[in-house]
DNA sequence: TGTACATCAGTGAACGCGCGTTCACTGATGTAC
DNA sequence: TGTACATCAGTGAACGCGCGTTCACTGATGTAC
């Protein structure tokens, strides 16, 4: 039956919470329409009245969950005036590996978007330079904006490795999972060290 | 009919091989056991001959496409005395970028391993610290053992990120996908220089 | 070496199953008067 | 404000399809004598 407009955007905002999360858990080939109509409380025939296609889904609930990834980080942050180390540590933290559901999607399904369409990548790559500004306003202004931009593209590229690397070892070797968090922050707090203008370059 | 012992072996490899080039291109779910068998020149049936479930395939020709791809580096490099930055040119490479099949299967798969079974979580790990060591080699013996070994799980992460990440962007922003490269590269560089004896730590 | 027979890798039809998508239908909502 | 009707989000059965897996069968290989 008819629902009022208000419901509509509802269910639209609750399959698209649903299948983000669900693509995040269980992938974009591992996640089945029914399943994401189900957890949004509707049958999988209504998610044709918001959707075209499962790919236009994949492509819209991608982009979803990284705006609300962003908006829970800005409400994190809050106020505070964090540097580069602080975002590293809340990036690489055991709490973001725990939470792959709720974590950076980016992290979650770094190398099944090379598969999908240029709609999908678009966004991928949208919320990639979205993430390198945020890192970048944490670098000291006297750096050189080339070199801020340089160090916050690899920062964010080293923290999606790392984390998905982490997860993928976990299962046979915690001790490793640790490690590779705990190696790249501190290897590019080194770099951030090196390129501030307080070390000297050679 | 039965085939000699000869050609049961040449069969399994062929079936590996395809498998293995497969699950990287198209990734695990979006990979059937009938493409596979079809890509080696067999019927489906063939392969539960040789695998019990198509688990079991994933797991071993994950393994196979790693031993393969460690093989052609190790040719590659031959009798040469290879550089950390010369290891990071070649893994960070656009050829590399644009052989999805025969390239490096962590960077091509990393993200869906972390939802695999234990098997193939440990075949990851092992491939990683065997890459890891790998690249420890080429760092200098005056550097701490710890700090080799810091750099080259850290560089490894950013690679696969890295890596991983330029495929993803690249239908959208070709420019960004070579940045990242590029950006990575630079950076761990630095990271490098600064971990040498020569630069004064602060 | 030659013969008889057991072995088993490979074939291809068939299985149940879940997938994405379609569609006739329902009935509360929104709208025109 | 009240009534009549068009709209359309949501339902659930049904669709074709490809998936992983099974199995009776085939026939060349390997082996025992």
């Amino acid at each position: 039956m008819r629902v009022s407009k208000e419901q509509v955007l509802k269910n639209k905002t609750a399959l698209l919470d649903a299948a983000s999360r669900l693509i995040r858990r269980t992938g974009i080939e591992g996640t089945g329409v029914a399943e994401v109509a189900a957890e949004a409380g509707l049958t999988h025939g209504a998610l044709y009245a918001h959707f075209s296609s499962k790919e236009e889904l994949v492509a819209e609930a991608f982009w979803h969950g990284f705006v609300c990834n962003i908006a829970a980080t800005r409400a994190w942050v809050g106020d505070r005036k964090l540097g580069f180390e602080d975002y590293l540590d809340g990036l690489l933290s055991s709490d973001m590996r725990a939470d792959l559901e709720g974590g950076c999607p980016m992290a979650a399904l770094a190398s099944e978007i090379g598969r999908q369409g240029r709609g999908v990548s678009a966004s991928f790559a949208k919320a990639f330079e979205q993430m390198v500004e945020m890192l970048e306003t944490s670098l000291e202004r006297t750096m050189p904006a080339k070199q801020r931009r340089r160090l916050a593209v690899a920062a964010i590229s080293a923290e999606i490795g790392a984390m998905a690397i982490s997860r993928a070892v976990r299962k046979a070797d915690a001790a490793l999972s640790d490690e590779v968090l705990q190696a790249t922050k501190e290897v590019l707090t080194t770099a951030h060290e090196r390129q501030r203008p307080t070390a000297k370059r050679s």
